[in-house]
DNA sequence: AATTATACATCTGTTTCTTATGTATTAGCA
DNA sequence: TGCTAATACATAAGAAACAGATGTATAATT
């Protein structure tokens, strides 16, 4: 199974954050890689939606990058500013709770009683 | 708390088939205040959100509707189709799936060992 | 030699929602 | 009684976030 898209909407920069959170730098590339292999091929990050929110998060100093070339490819590790770290909690931690509230709210029982 | 908007979309249609898998059938103010209630104030479903989809998954042949007349103000009721029973099925069991993933994902260490 | 994998990037369009606005009835309170 | 809040519907403009396509280039595999 593979999740309709509107459902993963809203996860990837909490995603992002929780990666690099586990990790001191990855690169886009890499993600994709560990989120596939993680999750079974259930979530695949696209790069039209990755790229564009990593340069977003480094933008707004969540994130920062530094370049290395491996042969004569480059490749942009990015790892956590100070504020990410920051950020990356409070974030992780909301939808660990908006996890709970979702769950119950498919497991409860919503009629009147 | 109230959760970031990012993070409940691609939620609602799901919501609103749980909703109407419990209760036979329901009107859309009514849905607004059932969720607020369910979870405490985290989840508001707005107005703005709520008419379209529920017109679209009238027009989906998801759900069907009867109006009543409650005094001089009309309400409309929304029930499932038999499509949109197993519609919702179906939703509802992909977003436990995907609730069950993205906690481990969030509470698994994702570094390589 | 050709294909697949690695690795970056951008762009157009679509979907989905937010915010604002609008209309009207009913209930509660001062 | 007059005012406000709650009930109950609806639409419309714009923003946000992503999908899918496309592009470039190197490295590895078959």
């Amino acid at each position: 199974m593979i999740y309709s898209s509107e459902l993963i909407k809203g996860t990837l920069k909490t995603i992002i954050l929780k990666l690099l959170r586990d990790n001191p730098r990855m690169y886009g590339y890499e993600m994709t890689q560990r989120v596939k292999e993680l999750t079974g091929d259930k979530i695949q990050l696209t790069e039209g939606a990755l790229y564009p929110t990593l340069h977003a998060m480094e933008a707004e100093g969540i994130l920062q990058t530094e370049s290395e070339y491996i042969g004569k490819r480059v490749r942009k590790y990015y790892s956590l500013t100070p504020k990410g770290k920051t950020k990356g909690e409070e974030k992780i931690s909301e939808l660990a709770d908006f996890l709970e509230t979702m769950k119950f709210l498919i497991g409860a029982q919503t009629s009147i009683s």
